[in-house]
DNA sequence: GCCAACGTTGGC
DNA sequence: GCCAACGTTGGC
């Protein structure tokens, strides 16, 4: 079992908008940065991760579970570009911000912290256990 | 809206 | 294979 983090700008597409696909969940499509795409090529079968919104909100706004391996993402026209599923399972009762994450030293060396730009992160299982903690969420759901 | 950080592109 | 130029992302 691995964590990670996804990033998306509410504006476009929200956690509420993901929780609106129910069990079937969303392709993560979009991404053309191949750190991310490989980061989702590792991913597995239920696999968790926080939905981050970025640009607006700032904040780990719910629990994802990986439904679909890799697969080509259907929006690109090139088969390099793989994504796989995503689906919401689980509200963060209060979603910690990026400024309690940044200040937060157990956080310190987060992806998001040090390398913002990266829109799928791996968050390693303290981390995990830690952002759920600040959020008052079950970090095993 | 600005700008820093990062990734990609393309000329040499 | 280097590096300058350019485009994009994302926090502020």
């Amino acid at each position: 079992m691995n964590y990670w983090l996804f990033k998306s700008e509410p504006d476009v597409f929200s956690f509420d908008d993901l929780k609106a696909k129910g069990q079937k969940g969303q392709e993560w499509d979009g991404v053309r940065n191949y750190q991310a795409r490989n980061n989702m090529r590792a991913m597995q079968i239920g696999d968790l991760g926080f939905f981050y919104h970025s640009n607006i909100g700032l904040c780990a706004a719910g629990i994802v579970e990986v439904c679909a391996l890799a697969h080509p993402d259907s929006t690109a026209d090139n088969p390099t570009w793989e994504c796989v599923d995503v689906r919401a399972v689980r509200d963060v009762p209060n979603p910690p911000t990026l400024e309690q994450i940044k200040a937060n030293p157990k956080l310190s060396k987060m992806v998001l912290v040090n390398n913002s730009r990266l829109s799928v992160q791996p968050v390693t299982p303290d981390e995990w256990k830690e952002v759920c903690r600040m959020g008052g969420v079950d970090p095993a759901p």
